[in-house]
DNA sequence: CCTTTTATGTACCTTGCGGTTAATTTGTCA
DNA sequence: TGACAAATTAACCGCAAGGTACATAAAAGG
């Protein structure tokens, strides 16, 4: 193994702090935590190996037990990062000016896309599944996370009953539900999906089409006499 | 640890071999992977301790080993087991004989509540997929098994189209993803999203509300100017 | 019966890996 | 400039857990 260096990004890049440590703790801890989302990501609590995560960091292994405790301690940051970042994308999606079914479509849209885009997220989240999700439940920040997409097809929704083009019925829960439940399987279960039926669904063409689909889902679900565009 | 009796099992159901062993040794597997797949299904591949596994079934570790090579040979024969239970499910369904969008919908349905009815199945799928198949990919019965729902769905979707109650671009394979990516998602990441959103959709009353959400959405992607039924 | 194969119990080995000890450098503040 | 805290290094530890060696009992089979 080669020597890292570790000062040129030092020397380029000593802005936040009063005065330069060698290391700026802050980064040292970011590098940590993007080394070790990567790992558990990829291989799941007990799977990660703390020993591979350090060395693929800048820093050394006792760093992480010096910052996180331990494997549990690690775990349980990476989660809250990831979740935490993912809240971001979400809020910066404005669909309160939009008339009501073009903003479900968007919203379904962007849910879709996002989750697409964020894999590993997906993965700790399965991952935290598996555990029946006892490390989010401790968390005192991501329980409360998610709610920012609910309120925006919470006020969808009463635009839209308003109106009269959704259904009474139309429940912003169960609509979330569904966009999710589409979305993140997408993603999920491409590995054991494409094994049983190919790999026809998870071409640009396929993915294409099942995005469409799946407005056309949610939209049908709700949305008074909803006729979806035939053809793509 | 106290003694096992062995004996009791043996006099009771010396049933079908020609002479009776000590122990029969399809039975012996059988009970070892029927321990193995609780674990893995708990824990996932890395997470399953076979020292564990070994003292919950009658036999001893040296038994995993004899029949099944190593952790990884216990668990791709847990993984083929399960997956061929299922397929045997699958297959006991007929709807040949229903009129087409009756027939989608005990298809939906039935698909729906298997899932809700083998959590195990779910699990190790998720496992699977952390791993990216590669062990279902491996083997050379699973990419063959859940072809049958396929075919149904192939048949209902020809008469429908026939019938003029389907719509003409509907596609089997992308039936089949939209029934299990929501049947799967409502028992994969019920943990993660209750932890999130409440338990709310998870209750008896939620949970019949979602089903027949799910038929909904299926059947309004594909049946001709569907009308779901108002109210539940 | 005597040999070979299948099945099984006990005891052991090896090491990967989560976690720690203790000392050292780097900075802050009196 | 020296005490104290924060950050970091390198070497080490203990043991859990995957896997094996070896002896042997039970069956098949000639």
């Amino acid at each position: 193994m080669e020597h890292r260096h570790m000062d040129g990004a030092q020397k380029s890049a000593p802005k936040k702090r009063k005065t330069s440590w060698k290391k700026d703790p802050a980064a040292v801890k970011e590098d940590i935590l993007t080394v070790a989302t990567e790992a558990f990501a990829a291989h799941g609590l007990s799977g990660a190996n703390i020993n591979e995560i350090a060395e693929k960091t800048s820093t050394s292994k006792r760093m992480i037990y010096y910052y996180f405790g331990d494997k549990e301690g690690l775990y349980r940051s990476v989660l809250e990062r990831v979740y935490s970042s993912l809240r971001e994308t979400e809020q910066a999606l404005n669909v309160a000016d939009l008339e009501p079914i073009m903003a479900l479509r968007r919203l379904t849209e962007a849910t879709f896309d996002s989750h697409v885009k964020n894999p590993q997220f997906i993965r700790l989240v399965m991952i935290e599944n598996i555990h029946n999700a006892e490390y989010a439940r401790k968390s005192d920040v991501i329980p409360t996370l998610n709610k920012a997409i609910i309120d925006k097809l919470a006020d969808v929704c009463a635009r839209g009953k308003a109106s009269g083009v959704l259904r009474d019925d139309a429940d912003p829960l169960e609509l979330h539900w569904m966009t999710s439940s589409a979305s993140f399987y997408n993603v999920s279960n491409k590995a054991t999906f494409a094994t049983s039926f190919g790999g026809r669904l998870f071409t640009t063409e396929g993915q294409k089409r099942i995005r469409e689909r799946v407005v056309d889902m949610v939209l049908g679900a709700v949305v008074v006499d909803y006729r979806p565009r035939s053809g793509g």
